[in-house]
DNA sequence: CGCGGAGTTTTCTGCTTCAA
DNA sequence: TTGAAGCAGAAAACTCCGCG
């Protein structure tokens, strides 16, 4: 993509590289109609997905159709890009749904101690008590324009302090009596919800800034589980050599965390172990006190 | 009681700023 | 140069409310 060529045209870019929209709705059907359960088969058409709107954006051009036409275009592209992360929840909310049979809708709400939170993939399909919960995220975007590219790391001290409160809001939710002395470790370890994390990232490549490394990103992510999720996959991709696409980056054997499809594994199968003898989830518990009282919290707030 | 539109809240990624 | 912190702006989800 020589900068001294003409920017291509929406309909250009249509033919070249597909359109993202349909293209994650093409994938989101195919799941759902041949019931996949292995991100591993439809990792390349994710891939798709991604290069396809990562071609937009590089262009600078929003997709046919998509956001609001009143929005400015250079917005409205920003805005339309912001939403891949919602597709990658979806997605996995998608194949965990079929690896369980068990209804897992995308971004529910759960109480946690001291407030709400925006689950990706929650389970039981219900506000209170869940027992297994997973956070996703997509990081990293190519260069465009004058903007140089971001790194799948940019940004991530913030991700990670998300992910880290709202394990730890979730557990102490119930609102543990007993309050015995003992090992975070531990305490965490038996406090429902299990907690993931699904990172599906971008890895930046040449340019003037260095590369990312997918061993950084493992690092990071084999923290979080050591200190307060039960495990964390990762999928990484980055351009082709010759520049045609994207290609996916194995992890090393070595790496600290999984491939995405173990961490399916592993919580398809927490979810199948907590299932009641007739196939339904245990019923909720609710905490006798609650620590802290949220309706107070939000009158307080709302009388500033 | 259900429907639909308007308004509000939450969440998303990435940009800017600042300091070491 | 790097990373922490705060913010931006839109989409999606949710809530509220009037109406028949």
């Amino acid at each position: 993509m020589g900068d001294d060529r003409v920017a291509p045209t929406a309909t250009d870019l249509e033919a070249r590289h597909g359109h993202p929209g349909d293209l994650w709705r093409d994938l989101q059907a195919r799941v759902q109609d041949e019931a996949i359960e292995e991100f591993s088969r439809i990792e390349a058409d994710w891939l798709g997905v991604m290069w396809s709107l990562d071609a937009y954006r590089i262009a600078g051009v929003a997709p046919r159709g998509m956001g609001k036409t009143t929005v400015r275009e250079s917005d409205r592209l920003a805005a339309i890009y912001r939403t891949k992360g919602n597709w990658f929840a979806t997605l996995m909310a998608l194949l965990l749904q079929n690896r369980t049979d068990q209804p897992i809708p995308p971004r529910t709400k759960v109480q946690g101690m001291s407030q709400v939170h925006k689950i990706d993939v929650a389970w039981p399909a219900r506000e209170e008590d869940v027992l297994v919960c997973a956070a996703t995220k997509v990081t990293g975007a190519p260069a465009y324009g004058s903007t140089p590219a971001r790194s799948a790391l940019s940004d991530f001290s913030n991700r990670r302090k998300e992910l880290k409160f709202a394990a730890a809001d979730l557990k102490l939710y119930r609102g543990d009596q007993k309050a015995e002395i003992e090992h975070w470790g531990q305490w965490r370890a038996r406090t429902p919800p299990k907690t993931y994390f699904l990172w599906a990232a971008r890895l930046r490549i040449g340019g003037a800034r260095s590369d990312d490394d997918i061993i950084r990103l493992a690092l990071e992510a084999q923290a979080l589980v050591n200190s307060y999720l039960d495990g964390a996959g990762l999928v990484a991709w980055r351009l082709k050599p010759d520049g045609s696409g994207y290609e996916g980056v194995a992890l090393p054997p070595a790496a600290p965390v999984s491939v995405l499809d173990d961490v399916l594994t592993q919580i398809a199968s927490e979810i199948r172990v907590q299932l009641e003898p007739g196939g339904a989830p245990p019923e909720p518990l609710r905490p006798a006190t609650r620590a802290v009282d949220v309706t107070r919290l939000l009158l307080d707030e709302e009388a500033r």
